[in-house]
DNA sequence: TGCCAGGCCCTCTTTAGGGCCTT
């Protein structure tokens, strides 16, 4: 793990967990202190389990949450913009969300490859790192779910399933934890 | 036609099944 590098916690929400084809409908990030969250307009359907778990409604070019009209953006607008933070950081970048490996990243690298962003995305971020995967590396816990964990150790409950709220404490879970660098190694890979 | 995620991990395992984790 290099010393010179931002790790940028995110998290996505979407229309659902096929990550072939769900469409993302909130995309946020979080970094010492600075923070990225844009709404996604979708163009399928959001999943009736979609819906309940993260309360957005909607689809084919409209989106609500909790019932109240949000300000989406197209996709290709929304990348761009979140690119474009994180190369405000002027350092690489390693992108970091629960469950990386197996939600997150491909889904997010396959929409990144489908708009031919591949290219000025990886002038900026270098790799992925799963903090599930750290989660069970470090501790031995009956569950290692993002809620389990806030509430384990960060002794609080909070707005689960909103993107923004999710990067915000998997920063501060990242932080509790202060893994050794070997540690994010393990649980790091690139595209 | 009918179904609809899928990869990882653990164990009552490896000729497999079920739970976890993300929405």
């Amino acid at each position: 793990m290099s010393h010179n590098q931002a790790i940028v916690f995110f998290d996505l929400e979407t229309t659902g967990l096929d990550t072939k084809v769900c469409h993302i409908i909130q995309l946020a990030a979080t970094c010492e202190g600075n923070s990225f969250n844009m709404y996604v307009l979708p163009w399928r359907p959001i999943d009736e389990g979609a819906s309940r778990v993260n309360g957005f409604t909607g689809g084919n070019g409209e989106l609500w949450l909790h019932g109240v009209p949000v300000t989406a953006y197209p996709i290709a607008d929304a990348l761009k913009y979140f690119i474009n933070f994180l190369r405000s950081f002027q350092r690489p970048v390693l992108l970091a969300a629960h469950n990386a490996a197996g939600f997150d990243a491909p889904l997010l690298s396959l929409v990144i490859r489908k708009l031919r962003l591949l290219k000025e995305f990886q002038q900026v971020v270098y790799g992925y790192m799963d903090t599930l995967l750290l989660s069970r590396n470090l501790y031995d816990l009956p569950k290692n779910n993002l809620k389990y964990l806030v509430r384990h150790f960060l002794n609080k409950s909070y707005d689960a399933h909103n993107a923004a709220a999710d990067a915000m404490v998997l920063e501060e879970l990242f932080n509790c934890w202060n893994p050794h660098p070997q540690d994010v190694s393990r649980v790091t890979y690139s595209f």
